[in-house]
DNA sequence: CCTACCGATCGGTAGG
DNA sequence: CCTACCGATCGGTAGG
């Protein structure tokens, strides 16, 4: 299965300019406050529009934040998941999936997702329920790369892809948070060369040349 | 240096009662839904007190948090750092600690700092300053009991106590997303073997029997 | 998209 | 620790 082109494809952006305009201004500053730390009077008002207008394109607040991330949903596939698409699958697609996330990580407020899991997972609700599944199927898409070059031989036979997926994941994460909260980029190398080592030492035995 | 030792000796647990009731009460509640999602009227309430009782022992909001977090470093050094203050330094203690984290994060809601952090990162102020610090202090005694054990000669001598702190980190941390999000103990499983395999691919050459 | 408004709750204060 | 209260803001509605 290939549950990233599937996504990929699947993506439709937001045709109206007006909810556009709301929901860029929106999702970043969900991203920055939390999805739970947006409020209508304050988004409207710093957006230039009366409450009650911003409100009508919604219709309530949990309607606005599953758009939030819905459009942050988006974001993640246009920047994250479409650069590798056009990468054969297995190891390639895999490099240039974790290239690109360390890419967005880096950006201000980092990674949306990382930031929205860290702040839902305790709660109820549908808005932790979409998070929740959009962690889900990026797992799946590392896991099923890590599988295809595993078939392909381009990774020793003996990987399980769910713990090298959970490895590869962590080291994401890791650099996410640590180069969000004190802004040192040492984070995303020692992301970058914690991933190369971990892949490095499941070369398929062939390929292991010393 | 002993910065574990230092700031679990350093602990001083709250003398006033209904304090540390409330501060447990408090605590409890931003571990789930964030340092920022507390309120003073809605916490009274539920600790069957009035909203000003509560307020007459803290002065304002962030000053609340700011004993929230303190509260929540307390618990930390009790649980997760004074189990280990009986270890030997280097390995022995690097691998208590682990494993005390690992079960501090499997409790309902987590670990207290990680979500913390990932709450906190985008903003300023004391709050996140606080976080900032512990999160910090962290990492240094991490990376303490790794140059701990490298010199004891427990660990190889071209470890890099920085990235290999990042990658222990790094596991714990996706332990605590992991199974937070989705309840499933394999996320503990799959840190403690991803740490187990990381630690044994770093043994001192004397010790790497094939 | 707007003005005008609803009851509820926010952090905080006065006074005891 | 309490009652009573402050102005501001919350999500949401009525009516246009």
């Amino acid at each position: 299965m290939d549950s990233l082109a599937l996504a990929a494809t699947a993506s439709t952006p937001d045709g109206n300019p007006a909810r556009r305009r709301i929901l860029d201004f929106a999702t970043e500053r969900a991203h920055r406050l939390g999805v739970d730390g947006i409020t209508i009077g304050t988004l409207a008002a710093d957006l230039g529009m009366s409450k009650s207008g911003l409100f009508a394109h919604f219709g309530s607040k949990v309607a606005l934040q599953a758009a939030i991330v819905s459009h942050a949903t988006d974001e993640f596939l246009r920047k994250v998941a479409e650069p590798a698409l056009s990468q054969p699958r297995g190891r390639s697609r895999l490099n240039t999936l974790l290239d690109a996330w360390l890419r967005y990580a880096e950006q201000p407020g980092g990674c949306f997702f990382l930031g929205a899991c860290a702040e839902l997972d305790g709660r109820s609700g549908a808005i932790r329920d979409q998070v929740g599944e959009f962690a889900e199927w990026w797992l799946g898409v590392l896991q099923e790369e890590i599988e295809a070059a595993v078939s392909q031989g381009e990774l020793a036979p003996d990987v399980s892809p769910p713990e090298l997926a959970f490895e590869l994941h962590a080291f994401v994460m890791q650099a996410n948070a640590g180069f969000q909260m004190f802004g040192d980029p040492a984070w995303l190398a020692h992301a970058r060369k914690a991933i190369a080592r971990r892949l490095n030492g499941v070369l398929p035995p062939a390929a292991t040349v010393e």
